[in-house]
DNA sequence: GCCGTTTTCGGCCCGACTGTTTTCAGTCG
């Protein structure tokens, strides 16, 4: 078995475990397990071969002994007999807000709930408030909950969310009682889906702050409106939270808030071994008898103080998560992270030849309202037939309308003549040798047969990257992020090929996609891969999502120096001539 | 179930908010 299914299974377990009434750190020790082993990019057969596994932190014995298990068997007993213990239908009620583990197990053991449907019926009979600790507003809560579950159960693309979120920023910072206000949790971290928002404000006069909150147009339900926290939910199911705090703890709370959590875990454990105690609070040290002695908060005022006062270096947000950012920090290694100021021009970009909206004058006048040097085009070629793709006689045609627009002096941005060229299922290319080299620069992309094995994809797709006018491949697992999964693909054996073959992978910009992933970048980078950020952009508003491909670069720790649109238009040129 | 710069046992982050309670448990982040 693999690690993917193995990181399932120990997930799967924490869960179980949950709605058994288990030992709560048991079940964070399944949780924590099944993260390292997600996170690791060592080969896991040869970790358990040299006998490794049980080195790492956070896996001991006890885990040690089932993945070894899953991983040469494919099963487990242990975990075979959890799952036929638990029915199927109270893992689903986790998902109702404000149903926990224990409300799931009480619900189950009082009334022999053991799907959604009986929990509803419960409910609308009255069985469910008369258990004592539930009520007449826990059922209805439930009720509300089941009737909506999926809309809230929606994570939303990081595009969407900050412009959600960024109007209401802005109306906070502009009331009268408002010191400070910042958008925290995973929209600061730059994570590519959004599950709720968070608010955090510094202000000494709390109440109207809230009541602004809870009053915002497109509020459907207030959830909390309490003295120092507010929640609302907005029409299409998305959750906001507001925290408000005095100065003094602003810094605390947009850490706290900001997360992850796994960083929090490792910036807690760091306080406590030089004797404070962290929280969203502040920061106090501890006395000999393990009491708290003293705030010691009020000397610091911004997150970078607080990382200073712990010997780190501030960790920018996006680096938040918990993968050795501490460590690096502590020993001031943490890269120069690439911004969006960096970013000197874009390649892989439609126009209306394919599937684009816009022609070549107009995506480069966008290109030059972003201040940008030089825009790539890259339109598709013919096998995707749905997009209008081109024929290598199509291809000639635009690459000399191309060259009159860059003689023709009418615009400061040089424009490069690319192509989006199909893989097609066998490896080979969907246009000519020829044609290809009539080219600036060619992006090599999949959009067909996406069922294929995944040895086969892999070796389609390495292939591809083996013929010599392949310079780019775009888009590599081909995910649409909360619609389709990636196709299965050895990412790792592709990133080998890519680098023996001086082929960049490109960070594919568009909010939908974001692919190649953060989290492969900074291994990837360091083994010498190169990036390109890469908008995809259909229309002239459509390069704008370079800034959501710099920010999956910036959490892949890469700096400019690895990524090709840090270069000025002659640099480009060269790398294209001779891949330096 | 994991872990160890006071430790191989006894901790493991902790406080707000809600709904149900007469003082607190459960959920959430």
């Amino acid at each position: 078995m693999n690690k993917a299914d193995i990181v399932d299974i120990l997930e799967d377990i924490a869960v179980l475990l949950e709605l058994k009434g288990e030992n709560p750190f048991k079940i964070r020790a399944y949780s924590g397990g099944a993260r390292v082993l997600d996170t690791m990019e060592e080969d896991l057969g040869a970790i358990i071969e040299a006998g490794e596994l049980g080195s790492i932190k956070g896996i001991g014995s006890a885990l040690v002994d089932k993945i070894e298990t899953l991983h040469s068997t494919g099963e487990l007993e242990y975990y075979t007999k959890l799952r036929e213990s638990v029915a199927p239908g109270l893992i689903e009620m986790l998902d109702i807000p404000g149903l926990g583990g224990k409300k799931v197990k009480k619900l189950h053991d009082e009334l022999k709930v053991e799907s959604i449907d009986a929990l509803k019926a419960a409910c609308e009979s009255g069985e469910v408030a008369a258990i004592k600790g539930f009520g007449p507003k826990s059922a209805e809560k439930i009720l509300s909950g089941i009737a909506n579950r999926a809309a809230y159960a929606m994570r939303h693309h990081w595009w969407t969310a900050r412009e959600v979120a960024m109007p209401i920023l802005e109306g906070l910072r502009a009331l009268s009682q408002v010191e400070r206000a910042e958008a925290a949790g995973s929209l600061r971290r730059l994570r590519e889906t959004v599950g709720d928002l968070d608010f955090i404000v510094s202000s000494s006069e709390p109440q109207p702050v809230m009541d602004w909150f809870v009053g915002q147009p497109g509020v459907t339900e207030v959830t909390a409106h309490g003295a120092t926290k507010s929640s609302v939910r907005f029409e299409g199911g998305l959750q906001a939270d507001l925290r408000v705090v005095p100065a003094e703890q602003f810094a605390f709370a947009l850490h706290h808030f900001t997360g992850s959590k796994e960083h929090n875990v490792a910036m807690r454990q760091r306080a406590l071994a030089r004797g404070y105690s962290l929280s969203e609070w502040g920061l106090a040290e501890k006395s000999e008898n393990g009491n708290l002695k003293s705030e010691i908060s009020d000397s610091i005022r911004s997150e970078c103080e607080l990382f200073e006062f712990l010997g780190l270096a501030e960790i920018a947000p996006e680096l938040r998560e918990g993968l050795g950012e501490l460590e690096s920090a502590e020993s001031k290694a943490l890269p120069q992270l690439i911004e969006a100021k960096d970013i000197r021009g874009v390649f892989h970009n439609h126009t209306t030849a394919s599937d684009g909206r816009a022609s070549i004058e107009e995506m480069a006048g966008a290109a030059e309202s972003l201040g940008f040097e030089y825009l790539g085009l890259a339109d598709h070629s013919k096998a995707s037939f749905q997009a209008n793709g081109l024929s290598d006689e199509r291809v000639l045609k635009q690459v000399e309308q191309i060259r009159a627009f860059n003689e023709s002096g009418e615009s400061p941005v040089h424009v490069f003549s690319g192509i989006e060229c199909d893989i097609l299922p066998d490896g080979s290319l969907d246009l000519e040798d020829a044609t290809l080299d009539a080219l600036d620069y060619a992006v090599m992309s999949v959009h067909s047969s996406f069922s294929q094995s995944e040895e086969e994809m892999t070796a389609r797709v390495i292939r591809a990257i083996e013929h010599p006018a392949t310079m780019m491949l775009g888009h590599p697992t081909g995910r649409i992020l909360l619609r389709r999964e990636p196709y299965k693909i050895d990412l790792q054996k592709v990133i080998d090929a890519a680098i023996a073959n001086k082929v960049i992978i490109e960070i594919n910009a568009n909010p939908h996609r974001l692919d190649m992933d953060w989290r492969l970048w900074r291994r990837a980078a360091e083994r010498g891969l190169m990036c390109a950020i890469n908008p995809d952009a259909h229309d002239t508003t459509g390069l704008r999502y370079f800034e959501a491909g710099v920010n999956v670069a910036r959490k892949g720790w890469l700096t400019a120096r690895h990524v090709l649109n840090t270069r000025g238009a002659t640099g480009v040129a060269k790398w294209f001539a001779d891949r330096e």
